[in-house]
DNA sequence: ATGTAGCGCTACAATATGTAGCGGATATAA
DNA sequence: TTATATCCGCTACATATTGTAGCGCTACAT
């Protein structure tokens, strides 16, 4: 269908539930997944296996053989996903720029003020940072700090 | 279907084209939604009223019977609907903590840093102002602000 | 009464998603 | 080597969502 494959929608309510075990706990197996979904969600050996196949399939998860058994693991940050699905969101509804959206967010109690203020500087204070660190050059590079891509 | 009624999911992509019709041009009817939306996207009379009849059960329009003919006007302040969805985002991936998105959308540059730290002053100003106004209470209440539910 | 505009109802196709059966391959037990 | 249990891919089917549109009814102007 899509021309470049992968990745034309988001997740369902079971592949997020799924997505959110392997974000939690890591590389795993179809069979611990269906086990630790079970109490929560039953489900069938095939079922579980269908799913992570098209998580695979939409770009969010990979896996390796290990012995005869796949495990899968988190293509993507959990982060990432959510900064891309917000991004979307920007896109579709606030024409491109964030500034409103945070605003509403605001207003609407999804973000509290002092929890914007710490972010911003906290933001800020990696700034100067990263400035730092750049003036001095002092090579060490300790913490760059970024994850995933 | 759905016991509880109404809005169960988002906006396909049509809906989303007619929502941000009515959005930018206000209370309007059926026709001028299709005559507006022609050349990005030709549709039939009936298709735009199915379009419109659904976002209305959604809970995103509501009309007024003007003479013999429809008028539908949002519901919901585009911003507002941009913000449930990004709220719904943190829920599902950021376990209810927007903070980390917050961190993330920087990193990513979906928004930039003088931009969040702009609007986090905006915001601090504005609180300031709100304790100020609550505190001298000198009835003006000018512009409470808020917009919509 | 006749035509026209505007509406609801109904339907159908495509896609996304949840669910699962079945058979093949492989490792292990008998 | 054959039986058996594992684990996988393939395929299929049901339901919901979404895009698309035909049809017939009603109100109004001619």
């Amino acid at each position: 269908m899509n021309p470049t494959n992968q990745r034309p929608k988001g997740l369902g309510e079971i592949e997020q539930l799924v997505m959110d075990y392997v974000w939690a706990k890591g590389p795993c197996s179809a069979e611990s997944c269906r086990e630790a979904l079970a109490g929560l969600r039953p489900m069938k050996e095939s079922t579980v296996r269908t799913i992570l196949r098209r998580l695979e399939e939409k770009g969010f998860v990979a896996h390796e053989i290990e012995g005869r058994t796949y495990i899968y693991r988190a293509l993507q940050a959990r982060q990432n996903v959510a900064v891309r699905a917000v991004k979307n969101i920007i896109d579709r509804f606030c024409g491109g720029s964030a500034e409103e959206l945070l605003v509403g967010m605001v207003q609407n109690s999804v973000i509290r003020r002092e929890q914007l203020e710490k972010i911003a500087r906290r933001i800020a204070r990696e700034k100067t940072d990263a400035e730092k660190e750049q003036k001095t050059s002092s090579g060490s590079r300790s913490r760059a700090a970024k994850k995933e891509g």
